[in-house]
DNA sequence: ATTATTACCATACAAATGTATGGTATTTAG
DNA sequence: CTAAATACCATACATTTGTATGGTAATAAT
């Protein structure tokens, strides 16, 4: 028996990575059976015994959501990177995931976080580098000197957060860019998240 | 009613958050119930509901292992870091936790995988800074050009790995440190682990 | 032609699970 | 003193859950 999946073993994986990760517990066989629209979970039964028995999963026999991902020897994670990002010129974020990047399991990422990649070297200062995959949490305030990825006119910037009284300064590391400044009543302007954390994979050498 | 935990109260509340955050999935009724001794889980489900008021969890109505812990606002879960390391003058692994971080949370280490921490600006061209954690993974052959963790007459040093026919060639990616050439007799040389990643968390500004 | 694999379905069942209700004893607060 | 909160227990019950077994259909391999 070969350790391939098949291709609907393969989209179950997917979902309970999803869950494990993003949800925090695994799902149960009927969960899987009704998000797959399964009539049955005897289905899903079977299937996870084939992943099993191909080594991706492991599960503990008469335990309620008693699955756990064998992954973690494979230290990595397929993630959907959601877009990219610049600092000094600005790009749009595409609604869909432009590329899918071999997260760590250790970077977990916060609920409801996401990842981008980071083009153009203008975070350079902050050591942030072109192709560096950073980890947005969308659900914390920011706070002054804080990283940030805003939308403005439809396209978005990375830069330090600053509130001020009557306006938000967003402010560039490199001081070759200039600082933009945030009135009250700008319109198209919205704080996607914060920079949480920056993470780089070391498979290839990259060029200077 | 305070949002104060009674003693029992902290305690379960802080075998939630081992299970779920050591284990993967939160624990039953009858797990806890087990684990604390108590004949019933009726005891627990009162203590829950207790813990659920005061506003720790959030339980999802009849789904077994429906636990959420509310302290996600923290988003961060300490994590030891075994030691410092450098490029250029090697610095001692010590035996235990040297300090602590706050990884994002769910930050599951990969099986058997450490941290480090970076000391100096050795490795600066290859992006790495003082500072930053680097991911170990001990259980991987490293391949040439890999950055790895190694041990040397008691000090770590972190280079680029290359093997050669007679020897192992250690460089850094600063040219102004000399390359270290093991031979194949070297007697105190280990290899510790690949650099599988390198990870910053955003928190603080930090110094140049 | 036959066997194995994959991908479903249906049914059945014991055990586990969340929940509800009622009870007792102790401690704390008004 | 009295009422409320805390910390347990026992019992009961409808669902959920994992598991087992058997069956059908389609495809791939020998």
């Amino acid at each position: 028996m070969s350790r391939e999946l098949t291709e609907i073993q393969k989209k179950i994986l997917e979902h309970l990575i999803d869950q494990i990760k993003g949800r925090g517990i695994p799902p149960t066989l009927a969960e899987v059976a009704r998000h797959f629209g399964y009539k049955n979970r005897a289905t899903v039964q079977q299937h996870l015994s084939a992943i099993e028995k191909k080594g991706y999963i492991r599960k503990s026999p008469k335990l309620s959501r008693g699955l756990e991902l064998t992954l973690e020897d494979k230290f990595f994670v397929p993630r959907p990177v959601l877009g990219e990002v610049a600092a000094g010129s600005p790009l749009t974020i595409y609604p869909d995931a432009i590329d899918t990047i071999d997260l760590p399991t250790i970077a977990r990422m916060p609920k409801d976080s996401f990842l981008l990649r980071v083009k153009g070297d203008s975070l350079k200062d902050a050591y942030i580098f072109s192709g560096d995959i950073v980890i947005i949490n969308p659900n914390l305030e920011p706070r002054n000197g804080q990283i940030v990825v805003a939308i403005l006119d439809d396209a978005a910037v990375v830069k330090r957060f600053y509130k001020k009284r009557n306006q938000i300064e967003l402010i560039s590391e490199n001081p070759e860019y200039e600082p933009i400044i945030i009135d009250k009543k700008y319109p198209s302007f919205k704080i996607v998240g914060i920079v949480v954390g920056v993470y780089r994979s070391m498979g290839k050498r990259r060029a200077g």
